[in-house]
DNA sequence: GCCATTTTTTGACCTGTATCAACGTTGATA
DNA sequence: TATCAACGTTGATACAGGTCAAAAAATGGC
């Protein structure tokens, strides 16, 4: 019998546990798991090195075993969007898996080395339509997509650069507490708030000379959680 | 026996065909139809008159029978962004009914007169579980969805407003051919292009002085494809 | 047809953000 | 240590689009 762990990408590190806190892989049978690697290959990323393109037929979707991926899209002028970056234990473009004859709708390359797991989306398909419980943990992982891309929309329309950045500041404050650090380039931090590199360090000046937030290098402490709530946007 | 169009809106109307073409019940049996309808009632709407609001709990979602109801989101400062108009045969808040203890993301008015069916998602649910076909459909659809948010955050990121205004023409172009009508309040198509009335004003006089279009009230028509083309800055 | 209301257009002005260019820092490489 | 490239900051400037106010046009009721 083939074991999981066979396709991990080194030596005897256990895939099964990263795999199984992904909605998409919960509540597949072991079987299951073990059929769907038979059908997945590891692939290692150099820093800068590209998965797929935009426009490029759906083959696979993706699961990052290690490092971070950049989903993005570029303008004609050559301006580039991120999406969203995915880290380890996410899965990534799985939502083309349910159209036929699909292309990928953004571009995916590896911010830093990374490994992914290339997952067939044909195949997995199948898996699927024998497992009701992960089809529904996956339409509720979609809407919770849907949700965040809703979220990002009403914040490009009803919102400054400014309300963005202190959005994201009170995410990151939530989540790591008063003092953190920017762990991506700044000029990445400012393409997923959708600003130029140039503004974002404008508005960060702003902030820090608002006594806001202090800024050293990538380390961010913030002083003034109410007037970061404020400047928000969300009143 | 509860016959389906039995909860039909008006006289003799039957609404299982409209039903058949929605991806969320083109599969189901018709006992299961018939289950369902048991746990939906039709609501009637007035012009103007209110379905939900944002950040209401989630209970039901919504299949347009007739009419044109308004998905929408409004800023601190009284800003409305318009995300979708869905019209009959639509459903809408379906992807909602995969989170436990949901809360809607948008608020829900009818543009016009307008009749829903108001469907227990919790209920429907449970019929998913047993129609592994309609879940892959509607993950199909809920993928769809997914797509357009993306291509709609791109559009805001990346070009201008005169770039959607003349894409959003296109895509009237291509539907309906060279000559259209504007079906919504011009205002309503400025909110669904995340643009001020006035400036979707001043662009639409843009596109008439350059002979790209004419317009004359609602109703315009296409003279130049290729530099509306070039408008939309797609290249 | 006329009035009241709403929607759209126009004008003047202002603000947020992009752009372009220059410069400082840092870190890797020779 | 010198050099180069990548990244971030700063300044000057330009422009898209928002805001406010008012006029004009369209709409709907009576």
């Amino acid at each position: 019998m083939d074991d999981i762990t066979a396709t991990a990408p080194r030596n005897g590190t256990q895939m099964e546990p990263l795999l199984r806190q992904n909605p998409l892989f919960s509540r597949l049978t072991r079987p299951q798991l073990e059929e769907m690697c038979q059908y997945s290959r590891t692939i290692e990323l150099e820093e800068g090195e590209s998965l797929f393109h935009h426009g490029d037929m759906v083959v696979n979707f993706f699961f990052v075993i290690e490092g971070l991926i950049k989903l993005f899209r570029q303008s004609a002028d050559g301006h580039e969007k991120i999406f969203e970056l995915e880290g380890a234990g996410r899965t990534f473009a799985e939502a083309l898996m349910f159209h036929e004859q699909n292309h990928y709708p953004v571009s995916a390359t590896a911010m830093r080395k990374s490994t992914v797991l290339a997952i067939n989306s044909r195949k997995f398909q199948k898996i699927l339509v024998r497992s009701p419980d992960t089809c529904l943990l996956i339409m509720g992982d979609l809407s919770k997509r849907l949700h965040e891309l809703i979220g990002d929309i009403e914040s490009l329309s009803l919102l400054t650069g400014r309300n963005r950045l202190a959005t994201y500041f009170l995410d990151k404050a939530m989540h790591e507490g008063q003092t953190f650090d920017l762990d991506i380039p700044k000029s990445a931090i400012a393409s997923m708030l959708s600003l130029q590199p140039e503004t974002f360090s404008r508005l960060l000046k702003e902030l820090t000379s608002k006594h806001i937030i202090t800024a050293k290098d990538c380390h961010i402490e913030v002083l003034d959680m109410q007037r970061l709530r404020e400047h928000a946007g969300i009143v």
